[in-house]
DNA sequence: TTGAAAGCGCTAACAT
DNA sequence: ATGTTAGCGCTTTCAA
């Protein structure tokens, strides 16, 4: 089943029926309906094989992730794919797990493949050695993760995350407040403690040395943590957490120590990680990174990137802040609050 | 960059480059070292679209998903990703979020790019129409996701696993059991209690109306139904949860009322999700699925398919039990336990 | 407006 | 043992 078994039952040459199934040239209405039908009858597909082999290009891109299809890669690849598949394009999965051995054949197997362009998805944005392509010059880009100056990174604003967090706590009255939050070697970690500090000094306000407590990102740690406060007797009336699984631990616990969210202490998470910010008494107000969105970034970029367009340098994407009942505000959701951002 | 390049700078014709780079036909041992330099040096990869072309295969698969890359797609695609990576086989991974104008258009995109197989793959376990290939007849394959029994579904063993976890918690010396699950149109919520049924008539148990209690996947409904039955006054010392989520609510909810576990009431979950398990106070005594060892099995099967071997009906893999804190038993893991299996 | 023919990069059958 | 050649299915000049 190929174009010259459509084009001989229309009765027309190859080229012809290319040129009327493609929509190309100049072509007889009639010739053109004459092949479409024979293709129809005949339930021809095209064979992209042949058609990429031709025309220099595969229509397919790359996706190489280090978070084995986890929580972060999940949402972008579904942005990614959306903003791909208006394009016609296809895409390749391959799940490196952090280990350069897999990720070299992976690329190998790409670039034999001839993909037109790769991402690289990260489980987390610091920065990683630029993917090793060799002398191939197919377009790359980065992802929830960051290579070097020279070639284009999405990010999501996690400082600017930090400050809507932090300004919508302050929005709500508070005054004394705590951030528990990841192992400091995090960019991420570091730049939401930024925002965090710059809507605080907005306030005149600042964070002593005993207010940032930092850990591993689970609930445990989160729990930990807030034995740790309540013992030292610190005041506080809210707690900016650096996940959400931390957010869960930190809510767990002040309400085994009969300690009230919101009334007492207002509580806000990060990833807004549907089934635990949603689990969580009471439903925690987060922090949402927008990876689907920053996955459709990517893939439009990557378009024009392999257009022909030059992008580089880095690209933060606001975040927005999702209101649930933890921090004690009527719902409602927002991406503004900049400020913080450079 | 093509086989020519090499070809002349080795100074032979590309035949017989072809032959050296894929160790096909008899060739002098001398030359076929000069043409892999050649390529060498030359940074040469072969070109797998004109490869594909020529062969007649793609030796890509592509994986249909209807679970969005979530919890239980994930490990399989993991598994897939495995057994297909050892053939030099890459996969195409789409998303039709059970939308099945979307999955027209990804099988259609599929059957162009010519992959030589498909699998479906679904986030529950219950018959679903047979993917539509029109008049093509690529290797079709469903995991974790069944359709009729003209073609070859990878399922689960929830019967066995309903059945082992019974068993353990029989084995603890527990005698009044009750079974907190998802709605009772999942097969999987049938199968899973038929299991625990047969376990418990080992023993020459039953369970009694109010023993079973079936309503949403979620924590909020474990935490539910445990005050229900506390109300009730019913007499419990074990609970096995259709899922972990309803197990980690059962849990929370028991610990609120003072209630031991596992000393006065063994909780098992099912599913082993890490993140769930994990978290869960106690650590989760749990059913795990081997999903990725049903990927993996998946890819094996689908690549005897492409190869001629004809395989249709349902396979249910064994699910094994994954011994932590909730169970009160020494931590050991086990697959066995058969019995309740066709 | 249509047809004929070249060629994308590679493999495999056939010659030498 | 190596070279030559004919395609794989398609697009795209160029002629007619």
């Amino acid at each position: 089943m190929t174009i010259r078994d459509v084009a001989s039952l229309a009765g027309v040459a190859v080229g012809t029926a290319s040129k009327a199934l493609n929509s190309r040239g100049s072509l007889a209405a009639i010739t053109r309906e004459r092949v479409r039908q024979a293709a129809e009858q005949l339930g021809f597909h095209p064979n992209d094989l042949a058609k990429s082999l031709v025309r220099g290009r595969s229509f397919t891109v790359g996706v190489v992730t280090s978070d084995g299809f986890g929580r972060f890669t999940t949402p972008m690849v579904t942005g990614i794919e959306e903003a791909l598949g208006t394009e016609q394009i296809a895409v390749f999965l391959c799940n490196a797990q952090g280990d350069p051995e897999r990720e070299r054949r992976y690329v190998r197997s790409l670039l034999e493949k001839h993909v037109d362009g790769i991402i690289v998805a990260g489980r987390r944005t610091d920065p990683r050695p630029r993917l090793d392509t060799g002398t191939n010059r197919v377009p790359v880009l980065y992802a929830y993760s960051q290579a070097d100056p020279g070639v284009l990174c999405l990010l999501p604003d996690d400082e600017q995350g930090g400050y809507v967090a932090t300004r919508h706590l302050l929005d709500q009255g508070r005054r004394h407040l705590i951030h528990i939050t990841g192992p400091e070697r995090f960019e991420a970690v570091r730049l939401r403690l930024a925002g965090m500090r710059t809507a605080l000094a907005e306030k005149g306000l600042g964070l002593g040395p005993t207010s940032v407590l930092t850990g591993p990102w689970d609930e445990s740690w989160g729990r930990d943590a807030v034995n740790r406060l309540l013992d030292s007797k610190e005041s506080f009336d809210a707690i900016f957490c650096g996940s959400d699984q931390i957010a869960r631990g930190v809510c767990d616990a002040l309400r085994e120590h009969q300690v009230k969210v919101p009334e007492e202490v207002a509580v806000v998470g990060f990833d807004n990680w549907d089934v635990v910010a949603a689990a969580t008494r009471p439903p925690l107000t987060t922090v949402d990174m927008n990876l689907a969105e920053l996955g459709r970034l990517a893939g439009t970029r990557l378009v024009e990137i392999i257009g022909g367009a030059r992008h580089t340098g880095v690209i933060r994407l606001p975040c927005s802040l999702v209101i649930r009942e933890s921090s004690g505000a009527r719902s409602h959701s927002s991406t503004s609050g900049g400020g913080a951002t450079n």
